[in-house]
DNA sequence: GTCTGATCATGT
DNA sequence: ACATGATCAGAC
């Protein structure tokens, strides 16, 4: 039997929801939703996201959508270690490659992605067994004029890369806040797309990701406020 | 193959 | 020590 909760109708529910989460081993949540709890996330890299997902009623799928597309809230955990400073980048969502000339920032999924996200803070720390760790507190973030700023230049920076068939050079140093990096099952998953005299070529998936300052600004913004 | 959920683990 | 490039699992 799986364990479902309804979608929730509005934001406030949701959040409501997230909070009673807060402070809560991943033990605990696992038996409630009867889920398998590995002893790492080795080979269960997407565990806690998907957990935590059926404990909020996400709508579940491998749609590029929010979600909750009904409330426009994106879901994110995001592990942090003792000091509340993150572990890992986020990954955002995969990076087109092919027919990107009617793409701009404002219709791009990287902006509906990160228009309104709820932030799940997880304990990623390794040290500890995944079962004894917690989650965090939950927060819902939206950016801020000038983070909308910073990550519109450097998702214009990549897309310009990509469009111009430069795709290959793309290293995870280009970007201040926005990264491309490879986003695949393994080294043998290829795509086509636009090479540097216009053809097709064969390259790895990429995906857009949130470097660690980013996140950490955020972490920042909510939690050490005035 | 596409996407979702991400973290691993090696090079520097 | 840490980020980059590589990889893991599952749905479709």
């Amino acid at each position: 039997m799986r364990y479902t909760v309804p979608t929730p109708t509005s934001v406030d529910e949701l959040l409501q929801r997230a909070n009673r989460l807060t402070g809560q081993s991943f033990a605990q949540l696992a038996k409630i939703a009867n889920l398998h709890m590995p002893n790492d996330l080795k080979k269960d890299k997407g565990w806690v996201g998907m957990m935590l997902e059926q404990h909020l009623g996400a709508s579940a799928g491998s749609k590029p959508l929010q979600d909750f597309p009904d409330l426009g809230v994106e879901l994110k955990t995001l592990p942090v270690d003792e000091q509340g400073q993150p572990l890992e980048t986020t990954f955002v969502c995969v990076a087109p490659l092919l027919n990107t000339s009617g793409l701009n920032w404002l219709n791009s999924n990287v902006r509906n992605k990160l228009s309104c996200v709820l932030w799940i803070p997880i304990d990623g720390r390794r040290a500890v067994p995944l079962a004894k760790r917690v989650v965090g507190q939950p927060f819902l973030w939206r950016p801020t004029n000038e983070q909308e700023q910073a990550l519109q230049s450097d998702w214009e920076e990549h897309m310009d890369r990509i469009a111009l068939g430069e795709v290959e050079s793309i290293t995870a140093r280009q970007g201040e806040f926005l990264q491309i990096r490879p986003k695949a099952a393994d080294g043998s998953a290829l795509t086509e797309a636009v090479g540097p005299n216009g053809q097709m070529i064969q390259v790895r998936p990429r995906g857009f990701y949130l470097k660690k300052t980013f996140t950490r600004a955020i972490l920042e913004q909510v939690f050490n406020a005035v």
